[in-house]
DNA sequence: TTAAATACGATTAATTTTGACGTATATACA
DNA sequence: TGTATATACGTCAAAATTAATCGTATTTAA
């Protein structure tokens, strides 16, 4: 299918409202931003902690609580955020660690498919975040 | 996700077997690309027919027919191929012809997505099946 | 006429994605 | 110090997509 999924999607909203308000307060919370996006509160909570998780967000606890950017957009791939939030950043099933194909010892693409998964993986570390939102 | 299918995956093997046996007989029937590559008959029935029917190959009918590749893989692109085969090859669902998003007329990103669709696209375009296959 | 091939509509099974629920933990503030 | 509000995260159910199968029609060599 070759697409992005929803996560991936609510993550570049979330990080557009971060870097289109730098004005305003810094903390914001998922339940702004599920407003602001207009997104499921449960699934973009999920994506801001994920976010979190990997140093692109910083969250704070408690009351007044939320997230704030604290990387540079510059220095975000379009593959960190997929690596981050797809499921797997293969462009085939027997490419992702572990699970093999059941085709594996008779397959005969196997080099052709690993070539060409480097060759998208680089093609998608080539654009940063910044690039992409800032159209 | 970003996945390709494993109707992508079959048409490469199939593909791959043309263009590794050019001496033998110069038509292949389903049944045999099926047993070759050891994937299901059905599903390497239908790549097929879909390949031909977009004049990649050509397919002879009756007893002792099959199908025989025509086109260059110089000539075809993973694109192609994609297109093909994949349901679609849009980066989103809402950049999808009519199938409109619920969120389209709140939707911050629709421009980076498009924008990053376009560079994808022409990415995979920038591949020729000659190159993917002859590692 | 029969066997073996392509063509294709329709349906089922399997897998993946998306979203929701419940609960634990942390913190500001009255 | 209690309460409201925030993050964190395990689990599960619904929805959507992909993969595979079944059935039947059509074509053609022998």
């Amino acid at each position: 299918m070759n697409k992005i999924n929803k996560k991936t999607e609510y993550a570049l909203m979330a990080l557009k409202y971060f870097s289109d308000n730098t004005q305003g307060p810094v903390l914001v919370s998922a339940k702004d931003l599920a407003e602001k996006t207009h997104t499921p509160f449960d699934v973009i909570a999920r994506v801001l902690q994920a976010l979190s998780s990997r140093g692109i967000l910083k969250a704070e606890y408690g009351v007044s609580g939320g997230y704030q950017l604290v990387k540079n957009l510059e220095d975000i791939t379009v593959y960190d955020l997929m690596n981050i939030l797809e499921s797997s950043t293969e462009l085939a099933k027997c490419l992702g660690s572990e699970t093999s194909c059941e085709l594996s010892s008779t397959c005969t693409i196997v080099s052709p498919i690993t070539n060409l998964n480097h060759r998208v993986q680089n093609f998608y570390k080539s654009i940063s975040l910044a690039e992409v939102l800032h159209v």
